[in-house]
DNA sequence: ACGAGTACCTGGCAGC
DNA sequence: TGCTGCCAGGTACTCG
């Protein structure tokens, strides 16, 4: 589940190595993969050459010489493979030096031409307690599902809001417009850190969905996790999970340590 | 505008 | 052992 600080570890992978370089050729490998790009306008691409890598929210952007950029999200299983092979190859770049592919057994990856509407970057100068605060005031909707919708902020996914919402002791299930002034204060803070050391680790490795940077390399922050695939959390405390769904699902929390 | 629910998709695993 | 069915999860959609 590639969420920002996976998408930032491959963009520093990539983006020296495929800075330069043209594109050869993009191909769909699973039909349906991605619905917009057809492959009439993938093919335009072909000879254009790479200026950068860019990431927003937890898209990764290839910038390239006169045109707008060609955008990959990995969806929850998706990965990068830069020179090697993997199962589930869905789409393929070929660069004049590299071959780069997205492995996505779920099939929940796209390949987009613009971003869609992103919130804050939470890693940005402009994320502080203030325009947090501005973004959860009078929503009813618990803390946890505004925290991971990206038109609001961009780039927390379910571990790192779970992580983030811990560090700064809040209940996921609590309601966006009553948490106090300290709470958000915390939780701007919460967000930044997580995100931020999870970064400098290279992204998570966790049990069920691996993350592997595009050269093969585990991430180490899943080791880091202090609640995210534990039954007891890095505070000792038997871990709960809410009975009402949070976004669809239930949300971890620790019952002494969030309150 | 907001919040909730669901479809999409497939590997993995619990339960029989 | 082998089958069934449920779950995870990000996004986009619909509905009230």
């Amino acid at each position: 589940m590639p969420e920002l600080p996976e998408i930032e570890a491959s963009k520093r992978v990539l983006a020296p190595r495929l800075r330069g370089d043209s594109l050869v050729s993009c191909r769909i490998l699973s039909p349906g993969f991605c619905r917009n790009p057809s492959a009439r306008r993938l093919e335009k691409l072909s000879g254009r050459a790479i200026r950068g890598l860019a990431r927003r929210g937890k898209y990764l952007a290839i910038e390239l010489e006169g045109s707008t950029p060609l955008i990959l999200h990995l969806g929850m299983s998706g990965r990068l493979i830069l020179d090697g092979r993997g199962p589930h190859e869905r789409f393929e770049i070929q660069t004049t030096r590299h071959r780069l592919s997205i492995s996505d057994p779920r099939r929940f990856g796209r390949v987009l031409f613009r971003f869609p509407k992103l919130g804050a970057e939470p890693l940005g100068p402009g994320f502080s307690p203030r325009i947090l605060a501005e973004l959860l005031r009078r929503r009813k909707a618990p803390v946890k599902a505004l925290l991971m919708d990206q038109r609001l902020v961009a780039g927390l996914g379910n571990i790192y809001a779970t992580e983030a919402l811990f560090e700064a002791g809040v209940r996921p299930g609590k309601a966006g417009g009553r948490l106090s002034r300290a709470e958000i204060e915390r939780l701007a803070r919460a967000s930044r850190r997580v995100l931020r050391r999870a970064v400098r680790l290279g992204g998570s490795t966790l049990a069920d969905q691996a993350y592997l940077d595009p050269l093969g390399k585990p991430g180490r922050a899943g080791a880091a996790a202090s609640l995210y695939g534990r039954a007891v959390g890095r505070c000792g405390h038997p871990l709960r999970s809410t009975r009402r769904l949070i976004a669809g699902r239930r949300a971890i929390y620790c019952p002494v340590c969030q309150r």
